[in-house]
DNA sequence: GTCTATACATAGATAGAC
DNA sequence: GTCTATCTATGTATAGAC
């Protein structure tokens, strides 16, 4: 409130990017930091609901409860802003194959990374139909993403899967594309769940409905690799 | 060019729809078929790769090679051609199930069921992209077709694998979930091409992979039902 | 039945007061 | 750093000559 901005004999240069100058104590800590927030999670929504070309900047500026030009303000293109929320999704993509290494046990390893990737599809359903509208429409964004980070991990667990072919601890299947069907059938319940609401019949699905679904992809998936999880 | 079109004294209706009327002899059978054809094709290839917002009616009437306003004399909206993309597609999109039957043999049925589902893939992508941005944006428009015609008829396949279940004539899964997975894996390989091929490092996808890879795909869901096909 | 020209709305983006 | 008012481009849709 108390806000003076006048005095400030010092000049500014204009234009100034990534500059997290906080003059004039931010009383709650970084007005920046916070719109910033506010706008990419607005957009992630309206961009999963309509797709990059229904999508517009007024509906992003009207969910994230600001006037239109001030989204522009932060980011100057709708593109930009596009990248923006892409750049949020990819760091996140990658993580869960942490689990996949060439010394854990291949049932536990592969059911963590399933499970990973469900509880992602659940918690943040908007993340993945985002990324799928990408890929769906060309990945023209993320070629670089896919050609070179998702490929060269890719390459590398499917290495270690392959070792533990080669030891006899799973089936013989193409290493590459058995991360494909995982991917594809848990990204399915999260990009398709309309699709799956609708065949079984039911406006949403419970915690308990994805807990079970959980159990039942990693029971088909494991079992496709000739595995499977001890009974407990 | 001979196509005199004055001295018709007989009175017509204006907004007729479905009359499919040819007077004045149609030099080569039906200008308006041929017309509709070509702008639904266009607009299909237009939709899948921009999706339904990104999509301009300008950008399908270019590809269509008609003017704009020649496409919105056959459909009077951008949503009415949309719904009418999608009638198309709906139309084949249920035939494939067909293989499936209580006195098949599960493998085999199956198996040819994977294999329709692939070749829809490969032969008509777009129609698989258009049809996952509806779903993956809430399936508004298609919204009865899941709930009922979908609906139903999965859940007559569904038995009939129960069936089998019982039987003993393949391992006990999820039948419905199991659909899903199916869909999920063969749908993949059409709207995730671009991911797929960057993965691989492949420009495109020759016939030969793409028989390779339903090969696998068939082996592994099969195994994920406790089944195989004979070694042949 | 076809197509040129255009109306009308809305989009993305910016100028400039605050 | 914020936001009202506005510019310009583009989109959907239509009127009306041919």
């Amino acid at each position: 409130m108390a806000q003076a901005s006048g005095g400030v004999t010092r000049k500014e240069k204009a234009g100034g990017a990534v500059r997290a100058d906080a003059s004039a104590a931010a009383p709650e800590g970084g007005i920046r930091r916070e719109n910033l927030r506010r706008i990419l999670t607005a957009a992630e929504q309206v961009f999963a609901e309509q797709g990059y070309g229904g999508a517009t900047t007024a509906a992003i500026a009207l969910r994230a409860g600001l006037p239109k030009a001030n989204v522009h303000y932060y980011f100057s293109t709708k593109r930009d802003l596009y990248r923006a929320v892409l750049a949020d999704i990819l760091k996140q993509w990658l993580d869960p194959l942490a689990h996949v290494t060439p010394d854990s046990d291949p049932a536990q390893a592969l059911a963590g990374y399933i499970r990973a990737k469900m509880r992602a599809t659940r918690d943040r359903p908007v993340v993945s139909k985002v990324f799928a509208g990408e890929i769906i429409h060309g990945a023209e964004e993320i070629w670089g993403f896919l050609t070179a980070d998702l490929k060269s991990l890719v390459d590398e667990k499917a290495a270690v899967l392959d070792g533990w072919i080669a030891e006899g601890r799973m089936a013989p299947v193409d290493t590459r594309h058995f991360f494909f069907f995982i991917w594809a059938v848990t990204q399915h319940y999260a990009d398709f769940d309309a699709q799956v609401r609708a065949v079984l019949g039911r406006k949403k699905l419970t915690r308990r409905d994805f807990d079970a679904i959980t159990a039942e992809v990693v029971r088909f998936i494991l079992r496709g690799a000739g595995l499977s999880l001890p009974a407990a």
